[in-house]
DNA sequence: TTCCGACAGTGGGGTCGCAAT
DNA sequence: ATTGCGACCCCACTATCGGAA
């Protein structure tokens, strides 16, 4: 459509004002929450696992920028390539530029491409990639953000035509608790709920929120690190979980513990503390901060997902599990070398 | 007085790009 | 040619402080 803003009443045209020039892009963040909800006042998306962008179409230039402002055009040149042939009146788009690994957006899997700076290695990577718009912060000179949510919606809808690799993100009008259960069932990252009537806010709001799925299992301390700067105590656990080769590398935790938790965790690992390594895998790089302890205690651990190498990615500590045997500790979850 | 939001600081896995070796 | 490290991507979380409620 040549003119999206057609679609708006003449008071909500009124209202806008021209775009700020200069202004530095700066995309709306969700904050995380535990409390998921349903609320008819609220809209429920995917969230996806991938890469924020803000794209800048200024005549018939288009920019592709990271959430830090830097420019992602190079990382994945199809999408510039796709919004410029469109040739969309001037406008700022936020959405996410994602990869699929067998039906799921897997951040591993784009990766590779992300810190790309030839657009022809990116080409050749060989990891097709997608842009699902989300928003709008304005439009043919206007300033759109301090529209409701919903109506920012319908302007975008009609602002392209939604032709891969560009793709309008679906929401949800209501369910938002069931929604998140199928998500999670799905192997999805989360749900991002969004107060429907809300106004574009740049930086960190709760106006948006993050539902994520979460992923929690027991693991072995195996030893730690020493802590940096103002820290006390530890800076990390080194962690593990038994196989039939014996105790196998998992990755650390840094971060979980208040000061009192650090400082009780240090106590008690020092008593266990001992000169070799109890991981028969590959071990963690032995560097001056690392210590070996005897495999004893066990925490509970939440993290979001496995990586490719078997680590586990965002991981934060969530207590001591002293009903649990070391001996008993396994991975859970399907089969890792499926 | 209590609560909330913003910010700094500490910690995680993984990859690219470049300077040092 | 190889290696090490900083800078980004994705983050979670705690501690602190000032202003709002």
């Amino acid at each position: 459509m040549s003119d999206p803003l057609r679609l708006l009443s003449a008071s909500e045209r009124d209202r806008l004002r021209p775009v700020t020039p200069g202004r530095g892009l700066e995309p709306m963040l969700a904050t995380l929450t535990h409390d998921r909800f349903s609320d008819e006042h609220w809209l429920y998306e995917r969230k996806f696992d991938g890469e924020r962008c803000l794209a800048r179409c200024v005549e018939g230039r288009v920019e592709l920028l990271s959430r830090n402002g830097r420019s992602a055009a190079s990382a994945y040149p199809e999408v510039v390539d796709a919004l410029r042939a469109q040739a969309p009146p001037d406008c700022v788009l936020d959405g996410e530029v994602v990869a699929f690994d067998r039906g799921r957006t897997s951040f591993a899997r784009l990766q590779p491409r992300i810190h790309l700076a030839s657009a022809d290695r990116a080409r050749r990577s060989g990891v097709p990639v997608y842009y699902y718009v989300f928003d709008v912060q304005s439009i043919d000179g206007a300033d759109v953000t301090g529209l409701p949510l919903r109506r920012r919606k319908a302007l975008l809808r009609a602002l392209l035509t939604w032709r891969d690799p560009l793709r309008l993100t679906a929401h949800r009008n209501s369910a938002g608790e069931a929604y998140f259960r199928y998500a999670c069932e799905h192997g999805w990252e989360g749900l991002i709920a969004k107060r429907a009537d809300a106004p574009y806010a740049p930086g960190r709001s709760s106006d948006w929120l993050k539902f994520k799925c979460e992923q929690g299992q027991e693991m072995v301390i195996g030893g730690w690190t020493e802590p940096q700067g103002t820290r006390s105590g530890l800076g990390a656990l080194l962690l593990g979980y038994y196989t039939d080769q014996g105790l196998r590398y998992a990755g650390k935790v840094g971060t979980g513990f208040d000061t009192g938790t650090l400082q009780a965790l240090a106590r008690e690992l020092r008593d266990l503390s001992s000169s070799t390594s109890p991981f028969t895998d590959i071990t963690p790089h032995p560097g001056p901060g690392t210590h070996w302890a005897r495999p004893e205690l066990v925490a509970e651990i939440a993290f979001t997902e496995w990586t490719r190498d078997g680590r586990l990615r965002h991981p934060r500590y969530k207590g001591l599990r002293r009903d649990k045997s070391a001996r008993d500790v396994v991975r859970e979850g399907p089969d890792p070398d499926r």
